[in-house]
DNA sequence: ACCAGCCATGTGGTCGGACCACTACAGCCG
DNA sequence: CGGCTGTAGTGGTCCGACCACATGGCTGGT
């Protein structure tokens, strides 16, 4: 046994398996500062020697870290850590939304009202003529169309763009996760049958005026009633 | 048609690695509700043969579902599918707390606030005698000690109690991420040695007097101003 | 001298097998 | 009948080999 074992025989003691011990020595590093964002580690048979484990071991914590948004590991060039943004940790909760079902679902909704109301409303007080124009951009185009598919990008920008003017990327990052792609595909699916579509294009166009106007309160309100409107929709199919 | 297409078609797409195809895989049988809560899949052996991976492979994915908190693997029983409940899968939420540093701390803290708050005053019209007589069991606990750790923990219960009583587990699984051991910690630290400690402790008798008042709008405001007065004092911490 | 293209090197990605640690259950023994 | 033990089966770990890809230096031509 060299020093090295020697060392981490008295500094790990045997709790958990050797993999998640791993990912927490790599989280520590992290976390301390050892590791940079955009840095480079170490390559995964060094690693793995480091920490006295196997390669399979340390490959399963590198995967671990990747999926969280971590890491990012590139074929044939090495493990990078990434910018740690809001963008790459909060990707996982799209995972959560996608995975989500019944009343959770709703609880979901319910959060995203919360936090939708209240970036609309940060954003009809700090919002740019530039970034105003975006929003416009992304509302007539879903106007224009009679793609659903488009109609669903669109609006997912047109949310996504008044959530980054509120100046809060963590923020804009979660309800990007609450608003992924299948999650609302799914709930659009029956939704839209029921004629409400021009009732959201209506709630829109309330969203782009209190915006327009800088009336945070009115932008709250309008923010509110159209997630609040989806809630109260799928709160109805779930108890007939 | 190509070569490359053809062999594609035959067998599978080959988009990405073969371990992303493996999650997204296991992540839709559960989507599709192939596989219930709690269910018990086959093992490692027989799910890389069934993918027509190899086992280290599937392991990795089988990891990668485990920290995202949809998986739980039992050593010499097998792999289960969790409850999917929010406590699961919003676990993953305190390691971004736990990596997160400067600006987006503090935009994180911002969240935080709009969440609490809102919990807060859903609490305070909700919270029945029970749940109210638990939450003062956590005040008092937290005044009548010394030891930073056991306040520090008594402060977390204090608002898992108010935001669990606020009906929505969603929110109050988002909230403990955002409020997670190390976390705290950290802002800990410097925090009470400026004697702000005596504040803290009026800020939740405060929150406390608005819940058994029973009066959202207190408890929305007073919650707003605990969570904003340590949100100022990161701020100044971080722009001096 | 310069540049394009090739190729050696090193990296992550995949595979198969072996063995260990632990659990669960059936069957045995008291 | 109940507790105990043995055993089959599971996830956990390790090893070594090979593949796929990215990079940078080197070779060959111009």
């Amino acid at each position: 046994m060299d020093e090295t074992q020697a060392r981490e025989a008295v500094t790990a003691p045997q709790k958990g398996t050797v993999t998640q011990r791993a990912i927490e020595r790599i989280k520590a590093m992290i976390a301390e500062g050892r590791l940079e964002p955009g840095q480079r580690l170490p390559t995964e048979r060094d690693l793995a020697a480091q920490l006295g484990i196997s390669r399979s071991s340390m490959r399963e914590a590198i995967r671990a870290l990747t999926v969280l948004g971590v890491l990012e590991a590139r074929h044939g060039s090495g493990i990078y850590v990434t910018q740690l943004e809001a963008g790459d940790l909060l990707e996982t909760f799209g995972v959560v939304a996608d995975l989500s079902r019944g009343p959770r679902l709703i609880e979901l909704l319910e959060v995203r009202r919360i936090l939708e109301s209240t970036a609309t409303a940060l954003a009809a007080a700090r919002i740019t003529q530039e970034q105003l124009a975006e929003v416009e951009k992304h509302l007539t185009a879903m106007n224009t169309t009679d793609d659903p598919e488009e109609i669903l990008a669109h609006d997912l920008s047109f949310h996504r763009e008044i959530a980054s003017a509120a100046g809060n990327e963590t923020m804009a990052a979660i309800l990007e996760g609450l608003s992924s792609r299948t999650f609302r595909a799914r709930v659009w699916r029956g939704y839209q049958e029921e004629g409400a579509f021009a009732r959201t294009r209506r709630e829109h166009a309330a969203i782009h005026r209190a915006l327009v106007a800088h009336d945070p309160e009115a932008a709250r309100a309008a923010a509110a009633a159209h997630v609040g409107e989806v809630e109260e929709w799928l709160r109805s199919q779930l108890t007939p």
